[in-house]
DNA sequence: GCCAAATAAGTAATTGGTTACTATCTTAGT
DNA sequence: ACTAAGATAGTAACCAATTACTTATTTGGC
């Protein structure tokens, strides 16, 4: 046994970090829902029943895992939206930031906008409606200062264009995964950004 | 025992577009994923083997279920698309009945944009890969056609578009899973396509 | 048109496999 | 030596699929 496999033991918090760790990466690689608590153990070197030291239940370890993603998500957006000269630009980094932030875990969106939002698990349903409707409020308010420097349209419906705005990340999802890899995303951000942009700007 | 509870024996076909009917249904109320085959005997009055005397595996009943989605949503879209007088109003004919269809049956976009996707299953896979790249070919189609009578912005990127088209359609249902039933999804709908059409239109 | 034989739908019970979770024992780290 | 992480070996519940058997429906020969 070399350096790397010897088997060391954690502490409860470095563990949970690390299950929460490998709980995205496999959600990522095979979907969230037939993620194990064996698949797990497998990539950390554990037992299945270890995991049980850390987390009571494994719909716990989901909660862990959309609390973990909200923090980082929201720290993202706010730096990107905080670089911004108008409030225009601010959703245009802020959208940018946010196809980064998936392109380095594609897990996230599947975690955000997928088939566990339908579960009775209120606690992680709440979680979710929570980040999604936090954002597109954020988004929205953005809209109307836009609208107060006659930026935006003045008769735009800022909550639908919020709507719009989240549709298109989920568009951008699926289309990369579909047809291709991250270079696909990033690069079809840059392509579909300005269409909304065209249809939210103040008309001359 | 009543008419209405004698236990008839049906033919294969008619069992298996029960299979279907019910498994739609159900995918509705509690998402694809957990739906059992015994909660699809229970829902017909049939022992869960029953099943299996229709389809050799729980799969295959997938796979017909999103042929027959395929058929019927294209046999709507083209429908819709049909009674237009330009290529543009097709789309937007398109976009509603795409919408009401979806509230008629709310497990469609379900089957389509989740999970169901990542699945080894490649058969799957394929055909929900096939149906939306299809449909997003023939938004941009008809995105083309729309240049070419200077109703579109000649400089739009028709592909990306069509991506927004879809995403707008995701958007919405995510919107309505959120906070509410039908009408708010047609409700929203006629909020949210006009922004849209903002973005692709000619400018003047 | 009748009826026995064949066919096919349905039942009940079971199988093999998976999964979340647990009780008990072991050992590493301080 | 004490504590907490981890190992081991479970359990109960669930689930797709199969088997042996039953019964409803169809069909072909008369």
């Amino acid at each position: 046994m070399n350096q790397e496999t010897v088997k060391r033991r954690l502490s409860s918090e470095e563990r949970q970090s690390e299950i929460i760790r490998v709980s995205i990466e496999l959600a990522a690689e095979k979907g969230v829902d037939s993620v194990t608590t064996q698949d797990m153990a497998d990539a950390m070197n554990l037992t299945q029943g270890a995991i049980f030291r850390h987390f009571a239940t494994k719909d716990d370890i989901w909660v862990a895992v959309i609390v973990w993603v909200r923090e980082r998500l929201m720290k993202v957006l706010d730096k990107a939206a905080a670089d911004a000269f108008n409030p225009l630009q601010a959703i245009e980094l802020m959208f940018f930031a946010h196809i980064a932030f998936i392109s380095k875990h594609p897990a996230i969106p599947r975690l955000l906008f997928s088939e566990l939002l339908h579960k009775k698990n209120s606690k992680l349903r709440q979680l979710i409606e929570g980040i999604i409707s936090g954002y597109e409020a954020k988004v929205a308010g953005l809209l109307e200062q836009g609208k107060a420097k006659s930026l935006v349209s003045a008769d735009l419906d800022s909550q639908s264009a919020a709507v719009l705005y989240i549709g298109m990340i989920q568009g951008l999802v699926m289309q990369s995964s579909i047809f291709g890899g991250k270079r696909a995303l990033q690069r079809e951000a840059e392509k579909i950004f300005p269409i909304f942009l065209y249809g939210v700007r103040a008309r001359s």
